[in-house]
DNA sequence: TAGAACTTTCAGTAATATTTGAAAATATGA
DNA sequence: TCATATTTTCAAATATTACTGAAAGTTCTA
């Protein structure tokens, strides 16, 4: 096998792969699939061309190329004499990532905030043992959500360099732990 | 409406929401649900004491507080003079984050970081444009998941109390961010 | 060792989520 | 303005995932 075999082996092993990844990231396997051929084309590309590489209807290539865009993972770009669309995928990775994070704090961790602090509330004047119980509990799971919610928000916001130099920091502290 | 009321139906809507939001995080609903329960309950509970909570059959009860096992999130506890297994939920919120981070490390970034490397790999000898491009990114990414990776490890075991101190320290410094 | 208590499995069913394909809407340009 | 290119929508079809209920398996006690 030459070089060029193994790299579309390879291309489509990605494809295929970062969609089940995607899956479990609570992002659709399609969605991941056109993610990850926007992340590796030096070019933007039009729907028909994802459509064809993925092997996937007009109407799904679509619904997901605007969901990326909408999640900020993904841009239209107009080319000069064209009059269809093209799609640029964001290809610097912290990027992604402090995209993602951000989205996923807005749908995950700000739902779950306002539900813990709805339950603790309503459950303040209750004398029972399962009612203390359920308020106590309430109580500590939103102390540590707020707490998850702020890093996350500052991390979202942090440059790469700075969130390397601290992360270094972070980490060589640690082995050092005592208590 | 009185105290207790109010409890119930916060009770309620705890369980109902958690699940809900569980669909997000990559746990099914019922999971999820099984887990609020066991979470806000000062005793141990049953099989049965499952089911009837939350109106679900055996099987599906029998299954998710086996998977619930299988995460380290609940442990089997056996009453003296009973002869039915009972099932209480790890409430210790840090313990249940750490917990769940690693089992998500271990699915989501450790098989990604297999797929970008062996991708990186095979890519590596390709000359096109296309080719590069594929192997620069695989590397980035890779790049990205083994730090991801490691800091997700030291982080999951980590004790809550430093923890909080190192994230108080890293949340103080990053206003004086300067790059 | 039989029978009761309890746990586990799994084929069939139900619920949810995703995808297709074609029609409708919109934009472009001669 | 009309014809054509392109995008958008959405009802129906398909695929995926989760749940039920009952039967089979296991463990305990007498």
């Amino acid at each position: 096998m030459n070089a060029t075999e193994d790299f579309e082996s390879a291309k489509d092993e990605f494809i295929a792969q970062w969609g089940a990844l995607g899956s479990s990231w609570g992002i659709s396997r399609t969605m991941a699939q056109v993610h990850a051929l926007l992340m590796i084309s030096p070019e933007p590309l039009s729907t028909d061309q994802c459509m064809a590489e993925l092997q996937i209807s007009r109407g799904n290539a679509h619904t997901n190329l605007k969901e990326l865009v909408g999640w900020g993972l993904v841009k239209i770009v107009v080319k000069k004499g064209e009059r269809k669309e093209f799609f640029e995928a964001e290809k610097d990775v912290w990027k992604v990532f402090t995209i993602v994070l951000r989205e996923r704090k807005r749908r995950e961790i700000d739902p779950a905030l306002t539900l813990l602090q709805d339950c603790a509330e309503r459950s303040k004047a209750v004398k029972t043992v399962e009612g203390k119980a359920f308020h106590h509990q309430m109580q500590e799971l939103e102390q540590f959500c707020k707490f998850a919610s702020k890093v996350g928000e500052k991390i979202s916001h942090l440059k790469y360099g700075p969130a390397v130099k601290y992360a270094d920091k972070f980490l060589g502290l640690l082995p050092k732990q005592k208590d």
